[in-house]
DNA sequence: AGTTGTCATGAAAACGTTTACGTTTGCGCC
DNA sequence: GGCGCAAACGTAAACGTTTTCATGACAACT
């Protein structure tokens, strides 16, 4: 093992033909005799010669590497996102350049930039961005797909969550299972996908239980919220028969305060949650909640991205959203279905 | 906004300078008078000059990235770790390329060896590594960490989570509980921690119980096993008074199965985890466990590589420990200690 | 046999930087 | 005024590839 990277002029010298050839058979362009291939690709072989990947991509322009900037997110979405991108690009021979942890405008716009010619393609999911964001930060040339954003932009892909559908079937699972006055616990007025559940809880309800009053209270999408939206909701004249939290942090917390009041859930008051976190499964009764398919959002952003990078498959720039399941357990009084879908959960390492 | 990016030869063109006056004053390497470096300043702004980091680390040979490489994790493990290598990171200008979701060895070479060249640095996570591994898939000159790994490598350091002190700790604890006969759920045999977290129950035993009776059973982390070993627990012909699952999923697998048996926790047996997932705090009774400080594993692990990235700082390749601490709920039987040390959570997003 | 075409191959340019080295300039000192 | 010296600056080489273009060989057609 020499203490020096073997160089495709030394592949070259080694098999006595110019490094255009070695080039050639490497890179599989055609234009080269059988027996000069296997002479290169032994001698690159024993070399132990790999290109160097910024000689290449100086050259070609590409780096087959895709960015993906996050904002600060904690636990299960994060993970499972990342992984569902990873999968899809590792399926495309690209790879993946991470930028998280980051709260604030300039933070995120500092990461965008910083991948500036380190990428061929962006991921973005940050509830900073919008248009001017877009304009001012990333190169004119570079394909990006937005993630969970409300920008509608004719330059870059957004990829949404169904948030409004997803709530809207849960309202209606509700209000099937004999439920009328369904309260719903808000989350943060500036989130984005509190704002889309809000929208389908609204929808629903019109919809589905139009005599029934629309019952809002406000919470943070935080555990704690949750527990004073529940006990707000038990101060109420007419109590509801129904809540539905914006999250499933939230639902946890009114658990909370509808026990210690000693209401029973469901047959008091039914309950649900979204996200279908871990924990969801193992509070007590079981919380029905929205399953959003998290991975599933990484993968089809990255395949979203791939399609962008090859210039002659030029779908335009569109707005796709991707649907949820309703997953019953036993906090929404419904009959429970044996069956219920269940996203398999491997488990926590180590 | 041209379609073109600026390069250097533009902006040394626009300043009237050269280009090495240019690339003086934009690394700040001395030798270039303050009002030529104004002009060049204002000349890249205007032009939104930024380096191409190809050509740059063509010729510098540095890449200003550090890949982790990671094995198919799961949850709260994987973002927690990654957050912390990112934060630590970001904070000395590194970008971070990460490669996780793959499991077998062959995987686990091709991503290694795909990062060849693409970093200058990596973080090493796997259970396939081993010194032979390192030895055929690393490039003898690059610089790596190993994360939890059994190898001792006198090129590479290792950092691994303290699992036997940890484990020790919470028998001590269970012991000084009052308990005795401290059984202990094992995790799969191969797993890394899993052994020193046996090792660490053993050892405990062996020093503040010597008279109790060894008592192991089989798990594999999961809920399911963990299940099936509390009713082999509770099968025993003597009980025992407490158990130790070697993580929480088993522990809260182990719960149900009590609970199913009418067996009360932590008055009839005492029972406590290893991680501190989410899910421990919000089991009833809440779980005492082991917290492992993951963050900190990720942000010590690049703060590790990064030195080993400065030649003139060598300290040598060494095997480091991190500390974890016991978290005391309501599980153990103990006196819940309402200043229990609790990591933040912030609420999942969203 | 001469012309044309195809095909494998090599020489060299190009990509955008950094940096070693050489050149100019300005300045103080004898 | 000539000399030396340092500071500021420019020239050009180097990094390791890909790719265009030219070259030569050789086969196939007229």
């Amino acid at each position: 093992m020499t203490t020096k990277n073997a160089t495709i002029k030394d592949v070259a010298r080694e098999a006595k033909v110019s490094v255009a050839s070695v080039s050639r058979v490497l890179n599989g362009t055609g234009g080269v005799t059988p027996q000069t291939q296997k002479i290169v690709r032994e001698v690159a072989a024993r070399l132990h010669y790999v290109p160097d990947s910024a000689a290449r991509s100086l050259i070609t322009g590409r780096t087959h590497t895709i960015g993906a900037v996050l904002p600060d997110l904690y636990g299960e979405f994060f993970s499972e996102l990342i992984r569902g991108i990873d999968l899809a690009a590792r399926a495309r021979g690209l790879h993946l350049l991470v930028s998280s942890s980051h709260d604030g405008v300039e933070d995120a716009a500092a990461a965008v930039r910083a991948m500036r010619g380190r990428v061929d393609g962006m991921l973005i999911l940050s509830e900073y961005v919008d248009a001017a964001f877009l304009d001012a930060n990333l190169p004119a040339n570079l394909p990006a797909v937005l993630l969970n954003s409300a920008v509608k932009s004719t330059r870059y892909p957004v990829l949404n969550i169904d948030n409004r559908a997803g709530a809207s079937a849960m309202v209606q699972h509700l209000v099937s299972a004999g439920r009328e006055r369904v309260a719903f616990i808000a989350g943060p007025k500036t989130n984005f996908d509190a704002q889309q559940r809000d929208k389908g809880y609204r929808a629903a309800m019109a919809k589905y239980a139009p005599d029934a009053p629309l019952n809002i209270v406000a919470g943070d999408f935080s555990e704690e919220s949750g527990y004073r939206a529940g006990r707000e909701l038990l101060a109420q004249k007419t109590r509801p028969d129904a809540v539905f939290a914006a999250n499933d942090m939230m639902a946890v917390g009114c658990m909370l305060a509808f026990k210690e009041a000693g209401v029973r859930v469901p047959q008091d008051i039914a309950l649900a949650g979204f996200d279908d976190i871990l924990i969801a499964r193992y509070v007590s009764p079981p919380l029905s909640t929205v399953q959003v398919r998290i991975a599933d959002l990484g993968r089809v952003a990255l395949e979203r991205l791939a399609s962008l990078l090859n210039p002659e498959d030029s779908t335009p720039a569109s707005v796709q959203t991707l649907g949820c399941d309703i997953v019953v357990r036993e906090t929404s009084g419904g009959s429970v279905s044996a069956a219920a879908p269940r996203r398999p959960r491997r488990p926590l390492p180590p």
